[in-house]
DNA sequence: CCTACACTTCGTTAGTTGGCGAAGTGAAGG
DNA sequence: CCTTCACTTCGCCAACTAACGAAGTGTAGG
């Protein structure tokens, strides 16, 4: 039950939604989520942070960056039957297709550049 | 979206998670959910009506009874989805075994004595 | 070392949520 | 009508949450 409310709460949040379908083209770097969302990296560290905890996202670690990607194949059923239904339910949305949009300048975009979103101020 | 996360808010609450899992088994009125759950009526009333504005549950009104059950072939996918993943996830987890346990004796016992629920003050 | 930087953790604040009892609604029965 | 009763709505409070900026952590490069 446990497990299956850590889904639900990490589900029960819309920039957590998106940062989750964000995630579905490949794995990304903090503040590549920063730019698609336009929140405080700290708000979205605390999010991804939580999506971490329900095992719905993992987080590999390179140097300075640290990049996420959705559960893979070691995941328990549940999670990897949440997320089908989001990426499932979802892959049409407005607000989906617009974040993957801007995901493709910010894949575009060199790492280094985006370190703008830390002195925004 | 605004669908999908109504119904995200509506599961992100383990006491709606176990309304619903309660009706799997066919309709509820109002006063029997509030038995298995323990309750105050006004409570689940409004958990309840959450639900029912996601389109998971729906109601059929008999004189002073209200009815809920599931929702039914009617529904959107993402309901009918959303509703399989969370009874194949949750079928065996023990707060819902022990619901399902109390549901058979609430379902035995006669609408008119259940009444006791309004007046425990 | 020391600085720069990507990220996380902390502390605060405004807004939301879940719970209850009291009051309101509307159907059934005298 | 008037009451009873199953339920809903309202008003309130305590607990939680999402957001931010500031301060802390740990890695990379001078």
């Amino acid at each position: 039950m446990q497990q299956f409310m850590s889904i639900t709460k990490a589900f029960s949040d819309e920039n957590r939604v998106r940062i989750l379908l964000s995630l579905r083209e490949g794995e990304l770097c903090l503040c590549q989520i920063v730019e698609v969302l336009g929140l405080a990296p700290s708000t979205v560290s605390k999010h991804v942070e939580l999506l971490r905890r329900a095992n719905l996202v993992e987080r590999r670690k390179e140097g300075r960056w640290h990049y996420y990607k959705l559960a893979g194949r070691g995941a328990p059923p549940v999670v990897r039957e949440a997320i089908r239904w989001t990426l499932k339910s979802l892959e049409e949305e407005p607000v989906i297709t617009a974040d993957a949009a801007k995901l493709c300048c910010v894949r575009n975009t060199d790492l280094e550049e985006l370190a703008g979103c830390y002195n925004r101020s």
